[in-house]
DNA sequence: AGACGACATGTCGTTAAGCGACATATTGAT
DNA sequence: ATCAATATGTCGCTTAACGACATGTCGTCT
């Protein structure tokens, strides 16, 4: 498989896969997961979470599931799910992420940071 | 100041503003030391090492210095070093960075990990 | 009824930047 | 002399973020 030289994920198509962790959600709500989780620092744009969302489908990291089953009344609503991929390519950014942070310590000697 | 508007910063550039954080480097020397700090993952093309310093020049996040104060027998070499406006971009990434580890834990609830 | 804001999904063109390929020159060792 | 490592640089391709635009629904307020 190639998880590997997918990586380093974007910001925003990163913190996509990690709103997805626990859970589905759809387009929308991921939009407002985000900009949650982030502390309001990032506003993913409509352009920048559906071209996501097409291209994280075709790399087989998300699918998409029957909408009724995360919510009864929808409309025009299409929820996504992580695949066992794409959970592992989330981890495989995770680790890289620790990696880099505990890397900047040591460049930086801070111990204490 | 815009040191937040051009944060995340992407990989490479990081690793370059990183590896100058203990001291000024020149180019190769750069395109080495980021190899070795990250155990071989990242190895800088020649394109992106010269393109991102071009850029973090003309944003003055680093300046060249004389090279003969860092190696006498030099050539052609240029070394660089890191502005205090590099350094303080540079340091806002890390915290990014913390945050978003952070962030990851609590989503996939590895408390361990 | 009409208006408006939140909800919801999508496309298109521009731009930033990584990346591989190519080009060139020097130095040190075999 | 040849060859690998050192050293710097350009060019074109591609990926993906991003803002602008487009479309429609639902609930609430007046």
């Amino acid at each position: 498989m190639q998880t590997d030289d997918s990586i380093p994920l974007p910001e925003p198509t990163f913190l996509i896969l990690l709103s997805l962790a626990p859970g589905p959600l759809h387009g929308y709500a991921i939009m407002k997961d985000v900009q949650e989780l982030s502390n309001q620092r990032v506003e993913l744009s409509t352009g920048t979470l559906y071209g996501a969302l097409k291209r994280l489908l075709n790399q087989g990291w998300i699918e998409r599931i029957d909408e009724s089953s995360i919510d009864q009344g929808s409309r025009g609503r299409k929820a996504y799910k992580l695949t066992p991929r794409g959970r592992s390519v989330l981890e495989a950014e995770i680790s890289r992420l620790n990696e880099l942070v505990q890397l900047a310590r040591q460049q930086t000697f801070n111990g204490a940071a």
